[in-house]
DNA sequence: CTAATAGTGTCTCTGAGACACTATCTA
DNA sequence: TAGATAGTGTCTCAGAGACACTATTAG
């Protein structure tokens, strides 16, 4: 029918958070070009899966995840993104726990590692346009979602959920203000179990009441 | 570098609002498969423009447009999208004043005309999905930015405004608070020029202060 | 004068944000 | 008992939403 010369590939934009930052998985690319640079990991879309699943396949192939959240962000279609020709990305937004993120690296990655989003290397390609991209519509999601629940465990306490909040958006909420809003919401609930975790007075475990993505007003 | 067969496309929803309807172009297929259905707008890209170039080309195709806005919606990525192979499309939205739309069918439609999103004839391929999602997403950037704008002309007055508001939200919202939070919001300016348009008080014109989308909160 | 739309102000209630102390644990 | 984090309530102010009348025009 048409005869074109465009590449499709899916970048996964994968966010976790380490004690107070927020950090992105990136790889060592071990191939031009921009050998040696570090890189949002992808690929390119296979003709017999999805978009989708090319970013699931993707994420899979660079982290050991499951109940990964995976969302679309945007499509990149500027002309000379890759220096080896027209390659339009399509770009996804993982969140993941810290404590689900078991790296390995595949075969296109000489290292898989973390980095707090600012200290970042330089990026290969327009990989930071992306970036910036990316925490933008994460702040986003998380100001009107329940998809925090990403980012942590599935029990966690009300101090882990708001640091969730404090690192994404680089401010201290008041921790009043925050649970007065987190329980009118309506998206939590208690385990009944307590964690001790240092010389103080233990912390209540909480679970989100539904896994599905939900509007809700946090922020 | 890699084999690959997938085609990408773009799709251009364009919305504008009639009288007290929102609209959207559609195209009458020429040829198949679904010859004859009706679909959105949208065609290949091309090798040598990026993908917003090409969905503003395939725009201008078939609405004569200047000043249109252009946002780009999602890419679908579904397998059986196409009945001739494989296709990704990344979809777009547009907005116009009714105004300013003046069509004229392309090589590939038999006819293009608008219809009231209420009254919609049965799609081709995954067409109604796209164009749900976009009806979704035009709300969605009402309701925090001044897009508004784009669906009406240079001029207007607070009626045409509010108008634009019940429409996309399919309800009635009250004048006097509507006004206020518009007034508030600091985005219009007064023309000093008024507009009769009956048997009764003549409307004061307004016009945006400024182009760019801005975050405002509206609704 | 009638009919039709333009344009305006007040009150109530809810939610956002500022703010400081008690509770519970370990060492 | 000192040190550390967990957990909680009140007040003020701003904004959302409900609500009804006057202004201006053509015919």
């Amino acid at each position: 029918m048409v005869k074109q010369h465009i590449l499709l590939a899916v970048d996964n934009i994968i966010f976790t958070i380490v004690k107070d930052k927020l950090h992105v998985v990136l790889i060592q690319r071990a191939a031009e070009p921009f050998i040696n640079a570090w890189a949002i990991p992808g690929g390119f879309v296979h003709d017999e899966e999805t978009v989708d699943e090319a970013a699931y396949r993707e994420l899979a192939e660079e982290t050991n995840v499951k109940n990964v959240y995976l969302e679309q962000l945007y499509t990149f279609g500027e002309l000379n993104r890759d220096p080896r020709g027209r390659v339009v990305s399509c770009a996804y937004i993982a969140l993941i726990a810290h404590k689900a993120l078991d790296l390995k690296s595949g075969s296109d990655a000489k290292e898989v590692q973390i980095f707090p989003v600012d200290k970042l290397p330089a990026l290969a390609f327009d990989h930071k346009t992306i970036l910036s991209y990316a925490i933008q519509r994460l702040r986003y999601k998380l100001e009107y979602t329940n998809v925090a629940q990403y980012l942590l465990p599935p029990t966690f306490t009300l101090t882990d959920l708001q640091q969730v909040y404090n690192v994404v958006f680089n401010k201290e909420f008041d921790t009043r203000n925050f649970r007065k809003k987190i329980d009118k919401l309506d998206i939590i609930k208690e385990t009944g179990e307590t964690i001790i975790r240092g010389a103080h007075r233990p912390a209540m475990l909480y679970r989100f009441k539904d896994k599905k993505v939900k509007i809700v007003d946090i922020i």
